[in-house]
DNA sequence: CGGCATCCTTCTCGATACTG
DNA sequence: CAGTATCGAGAAGGATGCCG
């Protein structure tokens, strides 16, 4: 396991680290609720009530899987009522500011993209 | 229609066109056949090999979607056997550029990433 | 409050076969 | 070659109820 990076990483192919770390990222819920913890630390609810729609399963699924990767911290308040809050890992804070361009770019590009769809649809048979 | 962007998008909420976009984007396949049209033209065998294990259908659908948003044109040629191939927009470009930093850095950060997974899964219980 | 367990519906996706 | 059509498995995701 000592191995060094002496393979070249290809996220096209399916067996490659690479493709499957591609594969998580490649969610929904994942961009919001890192896009959410931009602004600092959080608790479970606050994210709950700013990503909306979410379902607290799929919340924690995505946050879990978030932690696993190291992108995010949790930490729970041993306290009555339970109080849990989330933070970016530095690692996470990185990754969050390659997202924050991608949303900064589809918001900024909202109206070509609606644009475009109305040509394609408008030249349908 | 022809009103000014009164609006303040936000990709939180559900209806926001912003949010619909994000969605749309949050797609593996979708990232892969961008990252593969950022090299050029390319035909629809010749993604199809690229994107390991993707059917054609899969395949199909990416590419239609990315047409309707206007982020790569589709060019048939009257030919037999039939010769189609597929090119990135300018706005195609501008978004394979930045989903290019998201893939760069997960290549880079895979070794990161894969240790914080074994430390979760090493402190289970 | 912040989950987890369970059930159940939906729907994506892959495999396969077929066509202009 | 570049798709389309169809089918079925399996995963994703919502709803609900319970618990520390």
């Amino acid at each position: 396991m000592e191995s060094r990076d002496f393979v070249t990483y290809d996220v096209f192919r399916r067996s490659c680290p690479s493709h499957t770390v591609l594969e998580v990222l490649s969610n929904k819920w994942l961009y919001l609720a890192m896009m959410a913890l931009r602004s600092g630390r959080h608790r479970f609810t606050d994210l709950q009530r700013r990503l909306e729609g979410v379902s607290p399963k799929m919340l924690t699924q995505t946050l879990r899987g978030l932690e696993r990767d190291g992108l995010i911290v949790r930490e729970v308040f041993p306290v009555v009522p339970p109080r849990v809050e989330y933070e970016l890992t530095p690692l996470g804070r990185e990754f969050a500011r390659l997202l924050g361009q991608i949303c900064d770019w589809a918001i900024a590009n909202v109206p070509e993209i609606l644009e475009a769809r109305e040509r394609y649809a408008g030249r349908e048979k």
